[in-house]
DNA sequence: ATTGCCAAAAATGTCTGACATTAATATATT
DNA sequence: AATATATTAATGTCAGACATTTTTGGCAAT
């Protein structure tokens, strides 16, 4: 687990693609986020020296910095002068960054792990979070979640609109986080949009499919204008029991399945 | 509230302290960080311009522009070419970030919002994580919830010893975080460090205060080893109700009392 | 042979100065 | 007066040198 290739193999950066042309923010950023959360170095390796990175990108040191240190403020690589970048082992990655949501969103084949864990997460702390939003959501909230709900519907049947379907479910999901009335959950509804982007990639939606999850979506929805936190949580419990289902991940337990091993410092 | 001021005044910038000489990892940005956490800039402010900050620091543009690019992925900031940096308002804050829980933490004063958000969070999910570390503690995390316990307990009785306790206490909780083996709800437990901390510098422990947090802290730990859930849960609704008297949180309702409006875009 | 010290190498961190790009503003032109 | 154009002011990028830190290797002393 050590040191056996103490230096990265140069096969491993020559993999990595160009950046887009019209790439976002940082497109440099976002090729060797992708690269790391694939999984294309293990914990503990040491990631390319900024001058084979600055060739293999025909770019100045100085953007490359600027990228590697986005790296490490979203804890995926450590730097140390004189010794080099290491990547981290996934237990230290901030998941809760939301420049970690994006990175993980525009990924074709997320971490498996990751998948499950987020999802993991969703599904224990959305029912309550739904409460949350039952006891405290204003007109203005309602009005939002019901949007979106609209935005799902009206593009529910064209299969050629799934793209357009998942953003809305995001935002029907983000608006519930968002009526919980506290910054930190809010913040929190920006984790799914990597999980819910998955799932669409993943399973293609039969049309029964969809008319089931739209149906329990309502649910959800109308326990919120009514203020019953009690009946918000349970329609919560039956979406994600039924994105678990599509998902493929078996909802062993209510909430939180028995966890899988993991590497744990 | 818009461009009353498009020009920030040069008093804010000659307020802020120089960075100890043994700052941490990156001193300044800690400087600017807890500037703004202290609600010295409005939202929509003009931060003071790259080359004025070089000066009022006497550091060069390369170190000025790493600080600011902390403070950006923060989303304390958002900088545009040619227009400047502008604050961003607080709902923007990656509360979430590790970064921004350390600048909190050293944070003499802090937003008086930010502690109500972070502690409500707290009182409504970690209840919640108690539960889940009662169904998936493993004796290594046990182990780990034991070890603060005692060192709560041995720091006690020494009034200078404060902020050891406080360490252990913080240590307490994370460990519960971490006993719930989902990495997610394992990241959120670096919240609570600012909250703690905030805690012990706020308010005074009297002898008899600390035994009686001390023995619910510890009926949470028991709970824990005989994996009762429910006990669990309610054994730190208990802590937590202490910690809101001490803190001067009113907890009005059971868990998340309606919140005070707040800037909802 | 092991230890300790010292020098060289290799990586990241910093400084400096110039130029590029973008956005707002002022100025000219129709 | 409205539009187009130049100016200005800010951040973004490039390039090269130097500083600092960590590792590594060699040499000497025990």
């Amino acid at each position: 687990m050590t040191a056996f290739s103490p230096q990265a193999k140069p096969s491993q950066l020559a993999q990595l693609p160009q950046p887009a042309e019209a790439g976002g923010a940082n497109a440099l950023a976002t090729v060797l986020a992708h690269a790391i959360l694939s999984g294309h170095w293990a914990s503990g390796d040491t990631f390319p020296r900024e001058l084979d990175l600055c060739q293999h990108f025909a770019v100045s040191r100085n953007r490359i910095r600027n990228a590697l240190g986005a790296l490490s403020a979203s804890g995926l690589i450590e730097r140390t002068a004189g010794r080099g970048t290491l990547v981290r082992d996934i237990a230290e990655w901030h998941l809760l960054d939301p420049q970690m949501s994006e990175w993980m969103a525009g990924l074709e084949s997320p971490h498996p792990q990751l998948v499950r864990e987020v999802f993991a997460f969703r599904l224990s702390a959305e029912p309550f979070v739904a409460e949350l939003a039952a006891l405290a959501a204003t007109a203005q909230d309602l009005a939002r979640i019901e949007t979106a709900f609209d935005g799902m519907c009206a593009s529910a049947d064209d299969p050629t609109r799934r793209e357009e379907h998942a953003e809305h479910d995001v935002a029907f999901h983000d608006a519930i986080y968002r009526a919980s009335h506290n910054l930190v959950w809010r913040q929190m509804g920006l984790l799914l949009r990597p999980s819910i982007v998955a799932l669409i990639q993943h399973s293609h939606h039969q049309a029964d499919s969809l008319d089931d999850s739209l149906a329990r979506h309502r649910r959800v929805l109308e326990a919120i204008r009514l203020r019953q936190p009690d009946a918000a949580r349970e329609a919560t419990e039956q979406v994600l029991a039924r994105t678990a289902a599509d998902l493929g991940v078996d909802n062993g337990d209510r909430r939180l399945g028995r966890p899988a091993a993991f590497s744990d410092g």
